[in-house]
DNA sequence: AATGAATGAGCCTTCATTCAT
DNA sequence: GATGAATGAAGGCTCATTCAT
């Protein structure tokens, strides 16, 4: 139809598609057949792209968790103070996880790959944990943090409420994304680490 | 082994063989033969106490959380002082996910499982939520914790932090437990709820 | 309860029970538990007195047959006229088919069975059409029947209208037996062979 | 083998092949893996055209009994007298039994299947019944056969005589088929009813 | 390149049989 | 002798993967 995606194109498109089925049926309910179905293509031509399911599933984890660590990333240089920074993190935390409520559900899954993705997998966490604990260390020394906090501590603070929120906001008790008020989670967490 | 083993004891000796394996296998990796053969009995016999895999695996959810909602009530309950009871939740915490690891993995897997299942398991999310509320509103009450504090913003904050540190401390970055600083956790908690 | 009954006699309880038990669910639907629950004994004791369920249903069978055989030579032999011991063999395969639904459907899975049981069954059956041609010859000579008759046609006239009636009657179209006017049956069989 | 079967006809071969497995081991020792070799085919193809065991040897029977119904109705069709139809049907019913030994053996485990296959044999069953009677009714009419004949009884004596000849011609005493005496045969029905 | 019919390895589950009590 | 908990062989069925078109 389009011009022609390019071999590129069609393989995130294959991604997207085979995220929602493995995060509707969980990594062993999904059916390859499901997948091919949901790309609107045929079965064989999945292993054109992607040469096993499981490959599959690593592409698909690699993927999603590379959004969030940009995300969360772009998040952290856009704010200037430590309070914008925390700020842009939960804003970016909350849209993220309603808009991949199904990532949450597939990252979970992690324990049965391969050692080579699941450490792959590990890597990306301490990478987004060491990015707060950078952020947390730069404010210390701009002396926007008490100067006798345990970094690894405050990161778990920020990271912990963070994530608790958004999992109960749309897991738990399902509300509106917009009506999170999002200082309100900020300040609770900078009193704590301040 | 034992002279006998009464039907129910029976019963839980197969349970916690079986989280062994789901935990080392994830629910499609775990052969009903791997279980039996970690609780020591033949194939069929399984079937004797456990109609289903799909069943056993439900059981086992309900067990292991029901074990985690206990201790972590009577945490609560033994403490005096809202610093006392949030300091005995975050060492059950810690010793729950360090012994349980496989517990924390099984429990990611819910999704697989029947509706009826699955909102057992929100319930019981639920209620362990609520209890931290109640804590939360109690201390209010009492002056622990000043007046205006959204309170289910407080228990994320309680809840995340604490979950977020044995995350840490379990899968990504192993140490000893005895190594955990509970006054320093509490302490980051408390000053950004009191 | 009874001053316990002799071993024979309770192996005879048992296969009672099981043909019951086979004739409701078939060969294979037929488990060795509810056999034993029918019987009202344990699973184990049906090996007492039977070495395993392929012997048990030979057993059966063998005690099928024979009984059939038993009833049909009685008639045959307590009738003085052709017509008087053809009218006793319809009015005891009614009976028998009536009584013994159950067993038409067992004699009919033969084929599962060893070969030795097979050829012991065909045997019976082949005895009984034997039952048939001697009559028949007698009746033959006796002047009672023409004296150009193929007795082998004959017989497959006899038992092929008796059993297709009966047959009609409990499986197609149930009606009380006691409304089957055999002296009809008779009649139009006679007609053809006398 | 052939360029390219359809998917009816691939399906039809399935059948028959199926038909020849069911016929040797029986209903529950036939395991779908001989089927599938016995077609030529992998094991998993089967259950492309069938969804499952039960299903596939229901089809079976619908089949053949189909089969059977046909080519009978055909016989009486074909025949002008009574005389002839019923010489129709014999020639029919003697080589359906000898092509299809089988069929017979596999008509008989029909207590295994759903209620729904069973009505559904039962009917077909009363269908070709009442074909009989209807011929019986129409030969009444037509003054071939005397007035005061109970037609279900007729009916009972030719089906009845045909098939009890058919069966000891091929299970007792096997026998050429072109050496069967069909007039013989009808001359001993019609005496009956004429 | 794209397809989907065909495949068969693999696993849950059943149940006849055993044997310790 | 009677029992029924335990067993494991066996088979129906699924689905990731292949390959001829």
């Amino acid at each position: 139809m389009v011009p022609t995606a390019s071999r590129e194109e069609k393989q995130t498109e294959i991604l997207i598609a085979a995220i929602r089925v493995f995060a509707k049926h969980g990594f062993d309910g999904a059916k390859m057949e499901y997948i091919a179905k949901e790309a609107g293509i045929g079965k064989g031509t999945v292993y054109e792209y992607f040469e096993s399911k499981d490959r599959l599933f690593e592409e698909i984890l690699k993927f999603s968790v590379e959004q969030f660590r940009i995300g969360l990333k772009k998040g952290m240089d856009k704010g200037e103070t430590i309070e914008q920074k925390i700020m842009n993190c939960s804003r970016f935390t909350a849209q993220f996880m309603n808009d991949h409520m199904e990532f949450v559900h597939i990252a979970m899954q992690v324990k049965i790959l391969s050692e080579d993705i699941r450490l792959h997998h590990m890597a990306v966490q301490s990478v987004i944990i060491e990015y707060y604990k950078e952020m947390v260390k730069a404010a210390k020394q701009k002396g926007e943090l008490r100067s006798d906090l345990d970094v690894e501590l405050a990161t778990c603070c920020i990271i912990g409420t963070l994530e608790q929120f958004c999992k109960q906001r749309v897991f738990i008790d399902p509300r509106p994304i917009d009506e999170i008020d999002h200082p309100a989670i900020v300040d609770v967490i900078l009193r704590g680490i301040r």
